[in-house]
DNA sequence: GTAGGGTTAG
C-alpha cells in the first residue's frame, strides 16, 4: 500500500493523472501477487482508498468522480475527507455535489457531517446554503449553532445571529467559550450593551469570561459602547494576555479618542515584552494620528521597518492617515508611492489628506490617477474628500461639477447626507444663500443639523437675516444642546440691531444650559505631549513660556501684530483683555514650542477646536519674525504657515475683514469654547445687556 | 469542526 501511494504521488507530481483509478488498480494489481480477480467489495475499497489519495493531493475533481462511482459505498469517513478538502479549497461546487449525492444516496449525515457542510457553506459564503442545511438537520450541536451564527454575525446581521443564541440556549444546548466570543461580537449598536451585559453574565454564570478569546471580546464590546472603564477592568482581570487582548484595550481607547492612554498602554506593553502585529500598530498609530505625534509616529513606523513584517496594505494605509494627520504629506505620499497595491481606503486616506491641507490640485490630480489606473473604483469617502476640498478652496464649479459626476450613478453611489452638505457649505460659502436654500428645499434627503449649521454660518458671514432666521430657528429646535448655534443666531441678530431677539437667544441658551467643551492645545517635544488650556498655569514651565511671550510681544507688535482685543467678553481693562488673549492655549503652545524646541525646526501645533482668529494672526507673525515654520491642525483643517502666509488663505479672516472688522467670524463662534466664545465688537454694542 | 483585536470620511 504504502508502495501504491508513493508510485501515485509520482504519477501525479509527473502529470499523468488522467490514468487516474484504473492506473492505480493497476498498480495496486501488479504489485499484489496474491490475487488476480478483485471482489466488488475490495474494488470499493481501492475506490475509497483512491478518493482519500486524490483528496490527499488537491485533486477534488478526481474524487468527486470516484464519488459518484462509489454510489451507495460512500460512507462517513469518504464523505468527512471529501467535505474536508471542500473547505479546504472553499469550493461551493463540490460541496454541493456531496450534498446532492447525500440526497440521491438515501445517506443521511450525522450531526458532525451536517456541521461540516453547513460550515462549508458559510466558507464560501453561502449563508442561505447553510441556514438551509441547518433547517434540516435533525439534531444540532454547539459548533452548528456556533457557527450559523458567526456566519450571521460576519454578514452585519447581528441581532438575527443573537437570536439563534436564545434559540440555541432555549433548546438546551449548551453553550461554549467559541460562541460566547461570537455572541459578544454581535453586541454593537443601539442595544450592544444591554445585550453585551447580559451575555457578560452568562459567561460569569458559565465560568468563561477569563477565558483569552471571551474575555477579549468582552472588553472590545464594553469598549465599542464607550464603556473603557469596565473595559480596563475586563482586561486587568484576564489571567492571561496576549497580543490580541493587548491589541483589543489599546484600540479601545483609540476608538473613543483617549489617544494618550493608548499611548500609554502600547509602551508600557511594549516594556513588559509583549509582541505587536500589524494589528496592534494599526491602532497605535490611529492614537498617534488623534495627536498628531509626529515623532512617536516616525518612531512606531522605524519600529514596523525593523520587525520586518509583510507589507500590509492596512498597515501601509494607517501610516498615510498618520503622516498626513501629522502635517508630513510628502512621507504619506512616499509610503502611498511606494505600495505595490492599493485599497479605496489607501486612496481616500492620501486624497482625505491633501484635502485638510487645501491642496485643491493634488486632489484633482491625485482623483485623475485613480480614474487612469481604474484598479480601485471610488466610494462615498473619495467623493466626500474631494467635494470638501473644492468647498474649502473656493473651486465652486468644479465642486458642482464633481458633485454632478456622482450623482450620474456611473461609479454606482447614492449619495450620503454629508455629500449634500458639502454641496451646501460650497455654495454657501461662495454667497450663494438663496441657491443653497433651495438645494437644501429640493435634496431627497431631510437636512441635518450640520447642513443647517453651515448655512447659518454661511448667513452670518453674507449678511442674510431672512434666511438665517429660518434656519437658525429650525436648528435650534432640532439640536438645542449645541452652543454654536446660540451664539451665530444671536450675532446675526445683533449684526442688524435686534436686541430683543439676541436677548431671546440668549435667554434661551441660559435656560437650555448649553454646556461648552473647553479649548485646549498641546505639541510635542521630545516624543512628550505638553497639554495647554486658555490662562494655563499648571505647566512647570509656565514662567518660562510668559516670559518669552512679553519678549516676543515687544517684537511682534513691531511687525503689525495687534492683540484683537474686541472679542474678549469680560468687562476689564485693556491691560487684563490683553492677558487673557495672549493666554489662549494655541499661543502657550506655540511660544513653548520656541523655548523648547531647536531653532530653525518646524513646530507643530495641535488644537481639539477651530483656531481663533486672533492666535492665526499671531502665528502668521511669529513664522516671520522667528523664522519657523508653523503647523497648525485645528478640529478641521490645517494651518501651515511660512514666512506669515497661511496655506488655509485665510477664507474665514477675510469675510471677517472685508465685510465688517468687528463682526465675529462663524467658525470661531463654532467653536463656541475657549474664553472668547461672543466676540460681537462692543464698539457696536448699543445696549450693555446683549453682553452674553 | 465553530471564536477574539485593525485602516479612510462624517
Amino acid at each position: 500500500m504504502r508502495l501504491k501511494i508513493k508510485l501515485f504521488s509520482h504519477v501525479l507530481r509527473h502529470g499523468l493523472y488522467p490514468l487516474s483509478f484504473h492506473f492505480t488498480r493497476q498498480l495496486a494489481s501488479s504489485s499484489s501477487s496474491s490475487s488476480s480477480s478483485s471482489s466488488s467489495s475490495s474494488f470499493s475499497q481501492e475506490l475509497a482508498t483512491n478518493l482519500q489519495i486524490l483528496c490527499s493531493t488537491g485533486h477534488l475533481d478526481y474524487a468527486l468522480t470516484d464519488m459518484a462511482r462509489l454510489g451507495l459505498q460512500m460512507k462517513f469517513h469518504e464523505y468527512d475527507t471529501l467535505i474536508n478538502e471542500c473547505v479546504k479549497q472553499k469550493s461551493l461546487r463540490g460541496g454541493q455535489r456531496v450534498q446532492a449525492h447525500m440526497i440521491k444516496t438515501q445517506y443521511t449525515p450525522s450531526v458532525y457531517l451536517g456541521t461540516r457542510l453547513l460550515i462549508l457553506y458559510n466558507k464560501c459564503d453561502c449563508l442561505w446554503d447553510a441556514q438551509q442545511v441547518f433547517d434540516e438537520m435533525p439534531d444540532r450541536n454547539v459548533v452548528s449553532w456556533t457557527d450559523l451564527m458567526s456566519a450571521y454575525s460576519k454578514k452585519g446581521y447581528a441581532s438575527e445571529a443573537l437570536n439563534l443564541l436564545v434559540k440555541m440556549l432555549r433548546s438546551g444546548t449548551e453553550p461554549n467559550e467559541h460562541t460566547f466570543s461570537t455572541a459578544l461580537t454581535c453586541c454593537t449598536g443601539v442595544y450592544g450593551l444591554e445585550h453585551g451585559m447580559q451575555i457578560h453574565n452568562l459567561t460569569i454564570k458559565t465560568s468563561f469570561q477569563s477565558h483569552l478569546y471571551v474575555g477579549s471580546s468582552l472588553l472590545d464590546m464594553y469598549a465599542k459602547a464607550g464603556e473603557i472603564h469596565e473595559a480596563r477592568l475586563v482586561f486587568e482581570d484576564l489571567p492571561q494576555r496576549d497580543v490580541v487582548s493587548c491589541t483589543a484595550i489599546i484600540s479601545g481607547y483609540a476608538q473613543l479618542g483617549l489617544d494618550e492612554d493608548a499611548l500609554k498602554l502600547f509602551h508600557r506593553f511594549q516594556k513588559e515584552g509583549m509582541a505587536s502585529n500589524y494589528v496592534t500598530y494599526a491602532s497605535v498609530l490611529t492614537a498617534v494620528s488623534g495627536l498628531a505625534a509626529y515623532e512617536t509616529g516616525k518612531q512606531i513606523h522605524s519600529h514596523i521597518l525593523r520587525s520586518k513584517l509583510p507589507f500590509y496594505i492596512i498597515l501601509q494605509n494607517s501610516l498615510i492617515d498618520m503622516y498626513t494627520k501629522c502635517g508630513q504629506l510628502n512621507y504619506a505620499r512616499k509610503v502611498f508611492d511606494k505600495m505595490s497595491e492599493r485599497t479605496v481606503i489607501s486612496w481616500n486616506a492620501m486624497l482625505v489628506g491633501y484635502s485638510k491641507h487645501g491642496m485643491g490640485t493634488e486632489v484633482s490630480n491625485l482623483f485623475e490617477l485613480m480614474r487612469k489606473e481604474n484598479k480601485v473604483k471610488p466610494d462615498k469617502v473619495t467623493f466626500l474628500a474631494i467635494l470638501s476640498c473644492c468647498s474649502h478652496g473656493h473651486m465652486e464649479n468644479k465642486g458642482l461639477q464633481v458633485f454632478d459626476e456622482m450623482m450620474s450613478g456611473k461609479d454606482g453611489i447614492v449619495p450620503d447626507i454629508e455629500h449634500y452638505g458639502c454641496i451646501v457649505d460650497l455654495l454657501g460659502r461662495a454667497g450663494k444663500l438663496e441657491k443653497a436654500f433651495e438645494f437644501i428645499k429640493k435634496m431627497p434627503l431631510k437636512p441635518n443639523p450640520a447642513i443647517l449649521g453651515s448655512l447659518l454660518g454661511a448667513c452670518l458671514v453674507h449678511s442674510n437675516l431672512d434666511i438665517g432666521e429660518t434656519i437658525g430657528y429650525q436648528l435650534l429646535e432640532i439640536e438645542p444642546e449645541n452652543p454654536g448655534n446660540y451664539v451665530i443666531l444671536s450675532n446675526l441678530f445683533a449684526s442688524k440691531g435686534k436686541w430683543d431677539n439676541v436677548r431671546m437667544i440668549r435667554n434661551l441658551m441660559e435656560i437650555k444650559a448649553v454646556a461648552k467643551v473647553p479649548g485646549k492645545s498641546w505639541i510635542e517635544i521630545d516624543q512628550t505631549l505638553h497639554t495647554f488650556h486658555s490662562g494655563d498655569q499648571s505647566h512647570p514651565k509656565m514662567e518660562l513660556v510668559y516670559g518669552k511671550m512679553k519678549e516676543l510681544l515687544v517684537k511682534l507688535k513691531e511687525y503689525g501684530y495687534c492683540p484683537d482685543l474686541s472679542r474678549v467678553l469680560y468687562d476689564v481693562d485693556d491691560e487684563q483683555k490683553e492677558k487673557i488673549v495672549l493666554g489662549h492655549s494655541e499661543k502657550l503652545a506655540l511660544v513653548f514650542g520656541l523655548i523648547f524646541s531647536p531653532k530653525g525646526k518646524a513646530i507643530r501645533i495641535m488644537k481639539n477646536l477651530r483656531v481663533c482668529v486672533d492666535c492665526h494672526s499671531f502665528a502668521k507673525v511669529v513664522s516671520r519674525v522667528c523664522e519657523r515654520e508653523v503647523f497648525m491642525r485645528d478640529k478641521n483643517r490645517f494651518h501651515h504657515i511660512v514666512n506669515g502666509v497661511c496655506s488655509c488663505g485665510d477664507y474665514w479672516v477675510f469675510h471677517l475683514t472685508s465685510t465688517d472688522a468687528e463682526r465675529p467670524c462663524n467658525h470661531d463662534l463654532l467653536v463656541g469654547i475657549d474664553m472668547y466664545i461672543f466676540s460681537i465688537g462692543r464698539s457696536q454694542m448699543k445696549d450693555p445687556a446683549t453682553t452674553i
